[in-house]
DNA sequence: ATTAAAAGTGAGTACTCACTCACTTAAAAG
DNA sequence: CTTTTAAGTGAGTGAGTACTCACTTTTAAT
């Protein structure tokens, strides 16, 4: 049912302009829920073609190599992951100092933000998380986005909220940077891929998580 | 150099009794690193063979499987990891209401040990996240060590500090170990696993972490 | 010294792997 | 309609793959 969401996600993002043809985007179906399913290096090409209704020879004419087409699953969700951390417009504005409500609202705002698109795309987090730490490529991508994207901004905020006062001055920036990180992606990593069966009162946790940064960093 | 260390610590840990011939521990300690190099699905018994200076066959007559050969590896990390996150002696006396120090201490023990653990097998610790969501006997193992072993004992703790006064009891207990596992697990993971090679003033992370897990729930 | 059990060997087995290529079919361009 | 380009096919290929087994060597027990 969402299956359905993630991939017309993926194939929106994927191919920026050119469209993929309808083989092309059943073999990427196919391959997403293998490769999350018994990971990268045990799913066969073959699997993937039977899968998908497709000759084995139609995955080679449209990605050179099997880790051609993880890349062209994977480098899309970790520049998505990244990039859309700030992308929301409260974000932005209060980067740019357009409001002065505090960063409880910022944290919600970014809270929810990734947890909907984890809601929406956990498959694809779970090939990322799985593959991420065998395949340099995704190493290099993930580095890249977060030292030019992520990082940076986060320098500012905590920056911001120190002077304001709401974030103590005695804490090293990059200390609570891994702080607010850990917190937030361990939470969504334990919601959707460590314990994604529990019944979970979102809402609460969301609320609980926030606070607990908040009041952990002042 | 510490890898002697971990093989040392495997082969007292994975055969209780028996101890192993010198071309076994010569298998473990090849399997080791090309699994944590190149993954588990990756690494063909030949390689390790190789890399062992032993016959393939030799192997087969240990491990019945190549499967089995993870297990061997990977099981002892999993109970390992749990276990002893209670066996200090001051823990157990912290548990059983022998002393009235502050849970600061019990946090900073708690961490320090794990941190410890972690630091002498990272390179065990890296296999068993590689392969832990794609075979379930792992998963299995995990979550039986840490509804037995872990959870119980966390559940003690949160109750008894919050009838103390130090953790708020506004926070659902289950909450409330959540956030306090996600931020230990986080930093020895960001720490070891994510960014190994960065330099890190120890001392002062490990205090940081306690202060905002104590701040974040009181 | 003899026997029995365990450890070690490596060629062999049946099978799977990613990938190729000569070819057919469909779509687009002129 | 004709030509060009792209999409799709599937049998074929050589290089592995995990694992076996008849055999040799080493160790331990009597």
């Amino acid at each position: 049912m969402n299956e359905k969401d993630l991939l017309e996600e993926l194939i929106k993002v994927s191919e920026e302009d050119s469209s993929l043809t309808p083989k092309q985007a059943k073999i990427l179906q196919a391959a997403i829920e293998t490769f999350a399913e018994k990971g990268y290096a045990s799913t066969s090409t073959s699997e993937i073609a039977n899968k998908a209704g497709v000759a084995e020879g139609t995955i080679f004419r449209h990605y050179k190599t099997k880790k051609d087409l993880l890349l062209s699953i994977v480098s899309p969700v970790v520049t998505k992951f990244a990039i859309p951390f700030f992308a929301d417009r409260f974000v932005q504005d209060v980067f740019e100092n357009k409001t002065n409500e505090s960063y409880e609202e910022l944290l919600r705002t970014l809270l929810m933000n990734r947890f909907e698109f984890v809601n929406r795309n956990t498959t694809l987090l779970r090939i990322l998380l799985q593959e991420v730490s065998l395949h340099k490529e995704i190493q290099e991508l993930f580095q890249k986005n977060f030292l030019e994207k992520v990082y940076p901004k986060f320098v500012e905020v905590i920056e911001e909220y120190q002077n304001k006062g709401e974030i103590s001055k005695d804490i090293r920036v990059d200390t609570a940077i891994r702080l607010m990180m850990t917190t937030l992606i361990g939470f969504i990593i334990t919601r959707f891929i460590i314990m994604p069966d529990v019944e979970w009162d979102d809402e609460y946790e969301i609320e609980q998580t926030i606070t607990f940064i908040r009041k952990g960093l002042r």
